[in-house]
DNA sequence: TATGACGTTTACGTTAACGTAAAGTTATAA
DNA sequence: TTATAACTTTACGTTAACGTAAACGTCATA
């Protein structure tokens, strides 16, 4: 029974509009069926935007985003071709490991920081008397 | 001896341009000290740039950026203003996370593909011979 | 003293990523 | 059968985040 969706659906599930929608396909990002004129989106269509949208949530361009989708759809033939593939893995998973430090050391930083808050919220809670010799 | 920069030492040092350092300037984001009309950035000032160039790696617009930015410079007198402060803290950190996930998500779904075109290019290079029986 | 190298302000230009409006198509409900 | 809800295409508009160019200031050095 192989699930398919609207242009609606989709928009809804994902929170964007029907043009965002639109857009990426303009892009070549999304190439869902036609019903008549009306577009239908498979599971797959589904996880592409998906794709696509973490990619936007990370901080890459549309740009870069389908770099990275395409990795996933790209020839594995040869041999040759699989070593190709492989280094512009790696390529991207050092763009996304630097992401992910990035995330840790700011959300590192601000925990510090709301320690130090509570810590200074406790201080003015129980009368300020005797803290901070 | 407190060091100083000027706009093009800190261009250099993160990959900008100067004009982007001026362009967050102008967003308030930045206030460097002057020697005449001449820009004067502080140690303090370049971690506000780290910062900013961050939250940009991050995805974050310079708005988002800002607040978040603004929020380690919040007053902190009174409890009300902590405890809103830590409110604020909480929120922003929920973005943070997300943006963790989705990196680790990310990160964990190419590490798997990239380990099953790692097989497939391994079954290449034995010759193909007596593979997936 | 003149010539770079570096800085400044002002202002218009550019691009990505959509928003928005107009005008038409298609299926379903009243 | 008419309305209305959801879809379509086309096309111009908008905003953030700078790029780029012009015209000028100021200091060291050849």
């Amino acid at each position: 029974m192989t699930q398919s969706f609207s242009i609606s659906d989709l928009a809804r599930e994902f929170d964007v509009t029907p043009r965002t929608i639109r857009y990426y396909e303009a892009e070549g990002m999304l190439e869902p069926l036609r019903q008549g004129q009306r577009r239908i989106y498979s599971l797959r269509d589904r996880v592409t935007l998906a794709l696509i949208l973490r990619g936007k949530r990370l901080g890459f361009s549309l740009a870069e985003a389908k770099e990275i989708i395409d990795l996933y759809d790209a020839p594995q033939g040869e041999a040759g071709q699989l070593r190709l593939l492989l280094d512009k893995l790696a390529d991207k998973r050092g763009l996304l490991e630097e992401k992910r430090r990035d995330a840790e050391n700011a959300l590192a930083n601000m925990d510090d920081y709301a320690a130090r808050c509570r810590g200074r919220l406790a201080e003015l809670e129980n009368g300020g008397a005797g803290q901070r010799t």
